[in-house]
DNA sequence: AAGTGTACAA
């Protein structure tokens, strides 16, 4: 019967009960999926459809992606005392496992057996998938149990069922049980395996497949090409180019994909330059690629090349994690502003992206404004949402809002906690950082390599350093962790704070990794604090050996040289600087005030308002000194200035402009929030200490390494970072 | 009965 097009006025010609018939008969059996409400519609007017009439609509309902109207229709058939036979039960449970109706799916199942036995493989296959989508693999299995006789399709299915509900060692079993394999039951041990990590074995099924002389068809080399692109195995990827030439299209993705994640950007462009049609999902696995190969220019020039209607979601995702992991966050956020501009559906990639774009920035306002579209929004959270959610309230200072969506939080993963813990550590909370961990553990999470990071950091943020050696040797005695590089960094800290310069010392000394400029700048600067200048002379000429043209070796060990009292050498340091042409780092402050992010550089004049600026600044000093108030810079130099400049370069610092520009323009109750790229100094810290007293003011500076919370004279950080 | 591009913790 030649198809015709489904003509929505044809029920107006009020056609005879046949053609009807042939209009269902062709509207239901079309490949696209119909309009239910059209079909519906034209069915309803056959008086008494045949149960091949329920049948085929049935299916064609959940085929349209309506399984609920699939049920309705078989609901209807029963009332209407219209025998189901076993194609309606097959269809039935398809509807039920596409739509997770769980309940019904159940109670169509009794109804099956009072009219046949389950031993029929037709409807029990489809009834096992059903179990398998609802993740019932008991049920699943009874059902396969109860085959008379299995076919392949009934042991495929079951092997499946066993990957998906993660009962590997089952679905083993299963396989090498299997009377028979076709290219499906081989694609599901590749695409099972790759899923749960072992990229590895999911190789060796495709190439036993191979050898077996089972010929890979489209979706099984896709499937190996990104299990290839998982584990980084390019020769496989190679092999498996030849094997298949680039025919099909998923194909022809499947290896731009493979190349870009293998880094090999080269072979990933050539094949998408060959490829006949370049689809969407192609050009963003190549632009991915360039961007996480760090090369913007050519993710940038590629987004350029590509056709704007072309362009969706995944493309502009993918350019703002790029613009992101570069460092180049506003960039980054406009792209936010074309995703909107363009009528595109933000999706939880989007989200993730804005909030960590808004993490880095430090833009609170920015940030809780998405979270409040969120919930306004028919975006779904999900783990990585409030991941990065209390992530970004934690960075930006509100730690109390990061515990509060922790807590609210379905499912914990390891990233969750870690993300709290990293939090409470920059928050100077070591013991509710550690409580979190040990509950991590008790539910039953095995920390990885981060997790430790954030928990020796925070023992080392809050000075808990036997609780820091206790858990650092628990790392590789309980949970076999190789220490690595960082977790060195974070011991060195936590010992040279501490005040065990010689432990320190001695860890540097016979750790199995060979110490970075990180690990000699941390026992440099416990050096400092504890004057101990043998043992800083000894640091500082490792660093500069490592890092000959930055600042930090040369402040730190003017710092030692000066509060030890050793001008001529203080000042010989300072010749060095000046003969190597190494310069000092400036550092930056920002704060934000009616939305606009305002930045100070210390002892630059260059703010609109300056004016004001000063003659606040000035007020402060002078409430400063009649409360007793001198600068510490007598003892302690942290700038490069001479003696005479001295006091008033440190009066500059940009924390102490940007603190100042708060009283000028925020209200006299608002929290003063400042940002600052690198470490606050002690003078400022302890200026700002008064400040908070005096002016009744919460002042919170985020610094390099953690955050202090200013209230009535003290710090959180308790004085020590 | 199987597959495909983008995300969070340091």
């Amino acid at each position: 019967m030649p198809r015709r097009p489904p003509n929505p006025n044809d029920h107006l010609l009020r056609p005879s009960s046949s053609s009807i018939i042939r209009l269902v008969k062709s509207v239901a059996n079309l490949d696209e999926p119909p309009n239910p409400p059209y079909l519906l519609h034209l069915f309803r007017q056959i008086p008494t459809p045949t149960t091949f009439l329920w049948n085929i609509v049935i299916r064609a309902l959940f085929r349209g992606s309506s399984p609920l109207d699939s049920l309705r229709l078989y609901d209807q058939m029963r009332k209407r005392s219209v025998s189901p036979d076993a194609h309606t039960f097959k269809y039935s449970f398809k509807a039920c496992g596409a739509g997770s109706l769980i309940k019904e799916g159940k109670s169509i199942h009794s109804d099956c057996v009072r009219r046949f036995a389950e031993t029929d493989a037709l409807i029990a296959n489809s009834l096992m998938q059903m179990y398998v989508e609802f993740g019932e693999i008991g049920d699943a299995r009874r059902v396969f149990d109860s085959i008379v006789t299995k076919d392949v399709v009934s042991w495929t299915t079951i092997l499946n069922g066993c990957l998906k509900s993660g009962a590997v060692d089952e679905a083993v079993k299963v396989f090498d049980a299997m009377p028979e394999r076709n290219v499906v039951s081989w694609t599901i041990m590749v695409s099972g395996f790759a899923k749960i990590g072992l990229s590895g074995e999911a190789i060796g099924f495709f190439k036993r497949m191979v050898e077996e002389g089972v010929k890979p068809d489209e979706v099984s080399i896709v499937s190996v090409l990104s299990a290839c692109a998982r584990s980084k195995d390019l020769e496989t990827g190679e092999w498996v180019h030849r094997l298949c030439g680039n025919k099909g299209e998923l194909t022809a993705v499947a290896l731009v994909d493979m190349y870009a994640k293998c880094g090999n950007m080269e072979s990933a462009r050539r094949v998408f330059e060959s490829a006949d049609r370049r689809v969407t999902p192609a050009w963003n696995a190549l632009i991915d690629g360039y961007c996480k190969s760090g090369d913007l220019e050519s993710a940038q020039s590629l987004f350029d090349r590509m056709d704007h209607q072309r362009r969706d979601v995944v493309t502009f995702n993918s350019m703002i994690t790029g613009y992101i992991h570069g460092g180049r966050f506003k960039e980054a956020l406009r792209f936010f502003k074309e995703v909107q501009r363009l009528g595109l559906r933000p999706d939880n990639f989007t989200i993730v992206g804005f909030l960590t774009a808004c993490t880095s920035l430090g833009a609170l306002d920015q940030g809780r404004a998405l979270h409040a579209y969120i919930v306004t929004s028919p975006i779904k959270n999900d783990v990585y949402i409030e991941t990065a959610l209390l992530d970004m309230y934690a960075k930006c200072g509100h730690i109390d809002h990061a515990t509060a969506v922790f807590a609210r939080m379905q499912c914990k993963d390891r990233q969750a906690f870690t993300a709290m813990i990293s939090g409470l550590a920059v928050h100077g909370e070591g013991e509710s950082a550690l409580t979190h961990f040990d509950s991590m553990i008790e539910q039953g999470i095995r920390p990885n390599g981060v997790a430790y990071i954030a928990v020796l950091s925070a023992c080392s943020h809050s000075n808990l350093v036997e609780e820091g050696r206790k858990r650092f040797k628990e790392m590789k005695s309980i949970h076999h962790i190789e220490p690595e590089i960082e977790h060195y960094g974070c011991m060195v800290d936590l010992l040279g704070r501490g005040g065990r310069l010689k432990e320190a010392e001695d860890l540097i000394q016979t750790m199995p990794i060979e110490p970075n400029s990180v690990i000699w700048a941390s026992l440099l600067n416990a050096c400092r604090v504890y004057n101990d200048v043998e043992l800083a002379e000894k640091a500082a000429k490792k660093l500069i050996e490592l890092e000959p043209d930055e600042d930090g070796a040369y402040v730190l060990m003017r710092n030692v040289y000066t509060r030890a009292r050793r001008r001529a050498e203080a000042a010989n340091v300072r010749r060095l600087m000046e003969a190597k042409g190494v310069r000092k780092m400036k550092g930056w402050s920002s704060i934000v005030v009616d939305g606009a992010v305002h930045e100070f550089v210390s002892g630059e004049a260059s703010h609109p308002e300056m004016e004001r600026i000063r003659a606040k600044m000035e007020e402060v000093e002078g409430r400063l000194r009649s409360e007793g108030y001198v600068a510490e810079g007598a003892g302690e130099v942290w700038m490069d200035v001479t003696e005479e400049e001295k006091e008033g370069v440190v009066c500059a610092h940009s924390e102490r402009l940007a603190v100042a520009f708060g009283l000028v323009r925020l209200g006299s109750d608002a929290t003063i929030r400042v940002m600052k790229s690198l470490r606050i100094c002690g003078d400022c810290h302890s200026a700002i200490k008064m400040v908070s007293r005096i002016y009744a003011r919460e002042v919170v500076v985020r610094d390099r390494s953690r955050f202090h919370r200013f209230r009535d004279g003290v710090c959180s950080c308790n004085d020590f970072w």
